[in-house]
RNA sequence: GGAUGGGUGGCCGAGUGGUUUAAGGCACCGGUCUUGAAAACCGGCGUGGGUGCAAGCCCACCGUGAGUUCGAAUCUCACCCCAUCCGCCA
């Protein structure tokens, strides 16, 4: 949500962030709305000032036993003007948050302008591709030639985009996630979470991901949503509360399913786990105070590149364009690791600083040391990793000729000994 | 699913139609005292909005929305949320 006064004050600025978004102008058709807002509410409370005075007079000479007939004829002949500069004023405030409430964040001014994935700019790569002695092959032939990643059986019971892991890949998704949780909570420092994940409109509404993206989420017939990311919950943890500034940042993890109606994705990704309906991540959220939030974008975008780095995996970072980056977010690294199967990278983290766009709408707030009065937090989300397409990295780049897979050093003491998943019986 | 109770400032909590300009406490900030701290004492301290160069002035806010009234935290209605008990259940 935007601040109606920002937009006063620097409406270039603004408009300038809405062109970084492939966005059109909207500084003057907002301004318009809320220059009549403020002068309906100017008037409607002028009058109201009126009648306060005139209902304590009328309070007064009542006590006194005097006559007030004159006075509540006066009180009484008000009333039109107010309820109609009252509902205007309700109706213009409307108006303002409907228009500001569908708008994305403003880009960070480091953020580079473009409209599509094209124009994301690489930061750093790390790790080398590996060189295969054969023809390596994509995590679908790898899973279903054990049998131990079933598709046949989730379209029977789920339908599409779902999956069935068994045996040694099930394991193997549940190492990955303890480890995860390992690092962030023993070496990062967060905090362990395990949250609800049914959530009400207003958990969503305070993230951003409604009213807009409705679409992108499960709803229940009685009126919750599935969470699409841990995110929803472990930012939500803050919403409506005054934080102390001492108290921050705080930083939360937790491995949730994570559930996508993916609508729009018709045709993208259909192979394999890549993109399915339900998914399992360990997600990582900080909050923390304006002037801290870019060095920790920083610092949690390194322990997720450090999951990968202890893993193995070769990865680059890129930071996403002004047309890529999700509604929330005023900048965003993706991180995207190196698939055998697919040669090519592929995102298995977003790390994203949302500024105050988050936390305005869910009132999210702390005391500052100095001065007085509340500020807004800031708050920030990043995938540490997305365990699903964690195992596609570890079962595309660990495989063996004859199809087995070896267990990748890090998660060896998560395996109970294993150190290969077999190859297939022949 | 059935029954009951309840939503008041950062937190706890009083308040059943008119100086409520929301008591009191806690927390927090400043001061006195102290070698320093604690305690004690004194003072300050809600949020949002409008207006103004500013000092300031004004309006709203007691879950949300309507209503009654000259006047509503307080009365009425609807809705939302929370809690407890019973039933069912991992």
């Amino acid at each position: 949500m935007h601040d109606i006064r920002f937009i006063r004050e620097y409406p270039a600025a603004f408009d300038a962030g809405l062109k970084k978004r492939n966005l059109a102008p909207l500084s003057a058709e907002i301004l318009a709305i809320d220059t009549r807002r403020r002068a309906a509410i100017t008037e409607s409370e002028g009058i109201q000032a009126r009648r306060k005075t005139l209902s304590q007079q009328i309070g007064m000479a009542k006590r006194k036993g005097e006559p007030a007939d004159a006075l509540m004829a006066e009180v009484a002949a008000l009333e039109e003007g107010l309820k109609k500069g009252e509902a205007l004023a309700a109706e213009l405030d409307a108006e303002l948050t409907r228009r500001l409430e569908v708008l994305p964040n403003l880009p960070a001014g480091d953020v580079p302008a473009g409209s599509d994935e094209t124009a994301n700019v690489e930061v750093r790569r790390h790790g080398n591709q590996r060189n295969f002695s054969f023809a390596p092959k994509d995590h679908v032939a790898l899973g279903e030639a054990t049998g131990e990643m079933d598709f046949a059986a989730a379209v029977k019971i789920s339908g599409s985009r779902f999956v069935f892991l068994k045996s040694h890949l099930a394991k193997l998704e549940r190492a990955l996630a303890q480890f995860m949780l390992d690092l962030h909570t023993i070496e990062g420092g967060y905090t362990e979470v395990s949250p609800p994940l049914l959530v009400k409109d207003a958990a969503v509404y305070g993230v951003g991901q409604l009213p807009k993206f409705a679409e992108d989420m499960f709803h229940t017939d009685n009126g919750f949503w599935l969470v699409p990311t841990a995110e929803v919950p472990l930012t939500n943890l803050v919403n409506d509360t005054v934080l102390d500034e001492k108290d921050l940042p705080l930083r939360f993890t937790a491995y949730t399913p994570c559930f996508r109606s993916e609508a729009g994705a018709a045709g993208k990704d259909t192979r394999g786990i890549i993109r399915v309906h339900q998914f399992p991540k360990v997600e990582m959220v900080s909050i923390t105070t304006p002037e801290q939030s870019a060095a920790e974008h920083e610092r949690m975008t390194g322990r997720a590149e450090e999951v990968l780095k202890r893993l193995g995996l070769a990865f680059r970072t890129i930071v996403l364009c002004g047309g890529d980056m999700g509604p929330a977010s005023r900048k965003t690294y993706d991180i995207e690791v190196w698939l055998p199967g697919q040669t090519a990278y592929r995102e298995i983290s977003s790390c994203s600083n949302c500024g105050d766009f988050q936390a305005r709408r869910m009132a999210a707030r702390f005391r500052p040391k100095e001065g007085k009065g509340t500020r807004f937090v800031h708050t920030l989300n990043g995938s540490g990793l997305a365990v699903g397409r964690t195992l596609i990295a570890v079962l595309e780049n660990y495989q063996n000729e004859d199809g087995s897979v070896t267990i990748p050093e890090a998660l060896k003491p998560y395996m109970g000994g294993l150190t290969t998943i077999p190859a297939p019986a022949k």
